[in-house]
DNA sequence: AGACTCCCCGGAAACGTTTACAGCTATCGG
DNA sequence: CCGATAGCTGTAAACGTTTCCGGGGAGTCT
């Protein structure tokens, strides 16, 4: 008879076979039925009977070697303790489980090794496509990201001429929103708490403060640019070191967790925000709305773009001959309690913070 | 010549085969060069030239077809948006990387069907192992995880007899923890602000909360407790409810998203905190240290209960047969100023809340 | 009644890799 | 000088699935 193979494996989980051989049945009308196309009705019953007997789960290794596909598509993102990226995420969910697949998120957690090892794992066919959005690019990386067996998707800026997929924003105008903004309510000594200046993102604001400063005629004052990372507790440091040699009467934070380490530390020297310092975030996280008083903060588009980039990710997916393509989102801010215009009022020399005059609205005020 | 099969397949990616041929080699040699095991020096050359000529990068899911293992875990969280699953992550993560294997993590947004889903997916083999901290169990869920084909184990409550390797905590006893403290503080109109009770652990907390006021001799008044879910938006939304009704001078909120809406709720209704209202969250995430006033929080282990998990998802990896193992991490609670012990002052019946009176410790204390 | 269509079935190939096995050559020891 | 041994190589099987293809039976149309 024709059984050559083994029909229970060393591990004793059954395969196609145990069940083909259990109802009788060839291994073709064996898939078939489990696949629900074709069968007559008494092949069905049976192969059902024996699937059910065995206790029959497919591999679905196997079935991708085969399909040439797993259902599955990935997101690498720097720090998923970020807000900014868990909105983004969620946005990239939608878009991906419309069309059937299932997303899987890994942190990369800045290592870059990390996420080239991750590319050349997961990218090798584990998964049907990426998104990724590097905080830094090497030439390394953008090669991995090239030569990818499957399609990729880049959030964040690319050199000009790297041939993929890219969805954007525009950091350092996003910057300038928010400093025009403070210059207008009568701010003038402005700080920047910005992230590490070897980052794409980091490298962008930094440069986005300076040039709407210059564009304001404010002279740069170095004492008030401080660098940390972009989580909360560098934020917050990095805030107590900008005070204890500077005076700001507003500041400017690279993204929402360096904010709330900024207010953190602002309400603990017994500044008020928004009265003696005006802070403003960037991301529009959750967390702004989240804080006491509300954040405002410049929205660079993060669910935005996430869904963008899913979708550029599924056409390319179903089409891979498509030219790169490029999308842009723009920034805006949206005003909140924590810089509202407030009448310069002398700041009581000491004593603890006084209550903050505004209460948070509900929504801010798009500018 | 021993030409069997195409050299090119149809999407033009090389294979092994590819390779072997251009070095003029067989498949074996070529997979064994690529692997470093055995070869020439003469054929290593050829095979490794031959390679980077046409760019090949191996298949790992034809591997892993082989092999039997992808060196991938996965792990499947309600809700990546709570720090506390960020918390978690991060330590399983460490955990995994020691292992050579990577983790992908899975949002299942309470969906249940989806978490089933993924279970029935994932588990399929294209990933060595999971992790999941589901808050709702259904019969069907049980069973989906006892007949997974891959190791699994649950974090957090599971019927007592399921036989799944499970790392646990008491909620129950950790809501004592916070009831405790609030009434040895002095509040006795304590609010509990939860999570929905068809959720295992929304139904521990309720009962953990009913318990602990008996204890007390303090007689429950519905009026006092609130539901939401264990969000943000909901806890403040719930709080905003509570407070319309009932005046209490304590709040004990079911998660820390939960009890950051409720400050938010309780400053914007001119309630200062904590001399009018103490607020304990739970599961002591940074948010809980991000808030002004800092957050008291009943930590649930949840970095401890993560790393625990990874442990012994790796075992049992390494050994199917093992026992299924239950793990228990107890609960403690940590004191900040949300709560900190203020005297009983009269509340003054109208006007702004007034300043906070405690400042930020760098950390809180432990009960 | 014969030809044609339709459906079902089983054999076998294919997805791309690793690896057991056997054959070959070259070296070394006796 | 011959047999044993070591190292390399190629053939082929295996992982578990889907699917192409050809054969056969039943039903329908002419």
């Amino acid at each position: 008879m024709g059984r050559k193979r083994l029909q229970e494996p060393a591990d004793g989980r059954p395969t196609v076979h145990t069940v083909a051989a259990r109802a009788g049945v060839s291994i073709a009308s064996a898939s078939r039925v489990l696949n629900g196309v074709g069968g007559s009705p008494e092949t069905i019953r049976k192969v059902r009977e024996a699937a059910a007997e065995v206790g029959y789960v497919p591999n679905a290794i196997a079935r991708s070697l085969q399909s040439q596909r797993t259902g599955l598509v990935a997101l690498a993102v720097e720090d998923i303790g970020n807000p900014v990226y868990v909105e983004m995420m969620r946005a990239i969910e939608a878009v991906v489980a419309s069309s059937g697949r299932q997303l899987l998120v890994h942190a990369t957690g800045g290592r870059i090794d990390n996420e080239t090892a991750l590319l050349r794992r997961l990218a090798n066919r584990y998964v049907d496509g990426m998104i990724v959005s590097p905080i830094r690019v090497t030439d390394d990386h953008l090669t991995a990201l090239v030569d990818s067996p499957v399609p990729v998707v880049v959030v964040g800026q690319l050199g000009a001429d790297a041939p993929i997929d890219n969805v954007r924003t525009d950091s350092r105008h996003g910057v300038a929103l928010a400093v025009d903004h403070l210059v207008a309510t009568g701010r003038r000594r402005i700080g920047f708490v910005n992230g590490p200046l070897d980052t794409v993102p980091g490298a962008a604001r930094d440069d986005g403060f300076r040039a709407a400063l210059t564009r304001h005629g404010i002279p740069l004052d170095d004492e008030l640019i401080e660098v940390g990372d972009f989580q909360y507790a560098a934020g917050r440091a990095a805030t107590e070191r900008l005070l204890a040699r500077a005076d700001p009467d507003a500041l400017v934070c690279a993204n929402d967790l360096i904010a709330v380490g900024a207010l953190h530390a602002l309400l603990a020297a017994g500044r008020r925000v928004p009265q003696d310092v005006a802070v403003v975030g960037m991301d529009d996280t959750e967390l702004a709305r989240m804080m006491f008083p509300q954040l405002s903060s410049v929205s660079l588009g993060s669910a935005e773009r996430g869904r963008r980039a899913a979708e550029l990710l599924l056409q390319r997916i179903a089409d891979a001959t498509l030219p790169p393509r490029r999308e842009q989102v723009p920034p805006s801010l949206v005003v909140r309690a924590s810089s509202a215009a407030t009448l310069p009022a002398p700041r009581p020399a000491t004593g603890p913070a006084g209550p903050p005059t505004t209460h948070p609205s509900s929504e801010g005020v798009t500018a």
